[in-house]
DNA sequence: CGGCAGTTTGAAAGGCCTCAACGGGGGTGG
DNA sequence: CCACCCCCGTTGAGGCCTTTCAAACTGCCG
């Protein structure tokens, strides 16, 4: 329960253009460094913040990956995200200064903490870094309008093209591999974010390996047929 | 495609604790006055901006009633949202400087026009606006992730229960009955933000005035029992 | 080497959707 | 002011997709 805490610096992280605005003069760049309080480590399935606790601050990822899921008092549960490095976590906690969430980390990772009243204090001054704070809260708005449309309007095939082509383009933006990935979550956390039953998982994905769309063992996934999975995205049938 | 604008101010706005910050000094009530440029009236059916439209302002619900919806190119739509008086509508258009939803007045509107820029400006200076603005962007995100738990995991009755009972609440917070209220918008707009086609949407009330929970007369519906709609909504089959 | 969590696959059930027809109310135009 | 029309809502029947329940398999870790 105690976490592990480095001293840090943003000024010359290689995430930098991830998480912080561009443009910067020398001079602001340096005030960004009072920003990010320290780092603290995660370890596998531990978590960075739960549903209830007292919100103070925003994460940034610098390594590893999360996944956010937010409970009703009856125990079902939803994963309403999955964050990797240079993406925020915590946004959820501003409104009623507690989490309503809970992050756990499924590998082990590395954040940066930003005191949420540093942000808002220097915020007031720069400006650059005032709007990008607007801009990654209005980015997620539009995310979650995304899986909306996803849950609310797409069938098991269509959703898991969507997610895979969503993950590997985010991937992708990262230096990592355009058709290789490997999952970091099981099926059935890829299943509740989905809407979906783990069996309903497993089986689409047996289904795009038979029609040669991808090739999966275990959590290795590799695209054979980015277009066909776009496809099947963009199918809807019968419109009329 | 002339708005029709009014001038007038926020500072005597009886609206004003559902929008703005509380305990404000008189001269920064004064300032919060800059903020609101003009007001715009919108007709039933007429749209207060596209997707794809620029965005320049924020928009508080002043009077009436909107659905947000986004699209995908082959025609699907999604709902994302339905916002009454007192709301605050446009977020999503910051991360881009563009609109990526449609907002539809269900009824004729009014609306007040919030230039982002000014709510940028004024909020460097004023701490309490900026963060009021957090949140309310922080809110939206909350509210979000609840829609993300219905549409993942709840079946047609608890989506139907959960929704009316979220739509008495906020009305109830405004003045009105706790157990009455008129629907602005179709069978068919509801089944899209709960991901149901219109047809499950009317046999689903139609099974709740079976049941005796409400009574329905087109529109117009009746609560008889909030306790068993709670109950709908937490009852979860089979936990193991 | 065993145990276990995670995954795959099958079979049957069920809930929601699709297609279709009918009914009703409000708006519009004569 | 009335009549018509169209949009909206309701209801039925049948089918499909996803879920449920079950069993077996695999890879990883202690």
């Amino acid at each position: 329960m105690t976490p592990q805490t480095i001293k840090v610096a943003c000024s010359n992280c290689n995430l930098r253009e991830l998480c912080m605005p561009l443009g910067l003069s020398e001079e602001q760049l340096k005030r960004l460094d009072e920003i990010v309080a320290v780092r603290r480590k995660v370890k596998r399935g531990g978590t960075l913040f739960r549903n209830g606790e007292p919100f103070t601050s925003l994460f940034a990822i610098r390594t590893g990956f999360f996944k956010t899921c937010v409970a009703t008092e009856d125990g079902r549960d939803q994963v309403t995200g999955f964050q990797m490095a240079g993406e925020i976590i915590g946004l959820d906690g501003i409104v009623s200064d507690r989490h309503t969430c809970d992050a756990v980390a499924l590998e082990d990772a590395e954040v940066c903490v930003m005191p949420f009243d540093n942000i808002e204090e220097l915020s007031r001054e720069v400006k650059a870094l005032q709007h990008h704070v607007h801009k990654i809260m209005s980015r997620e708005i539009v995310r979650e309008h995304g899986v909306m449309l996803l849950l609310g309007s797409m069938r098991a095939e269509e959703r898991l093209a969507a997610f895979l082509l969503n993950l590997v383009q985010r991937l992708h933006a990262r230096g990592f591999s355009q058709s290789e990935l490997v999952l970091r979550m099981t099926r059935e956390e890829i299943g509740s974010y989905l809407g979906l039953k783990l069996e309903t998982v497993s089986r689409t994905f047996s289904k795009f390996v038979e029609e040669g769309v991808v090739e999966v063992k275990q959590r290795h996934v590799r695209i054979l047929d980015a277009g066909a999975l776009r496809n099947i995205v963009n199918s809807q049938q019968a419109c009329h």
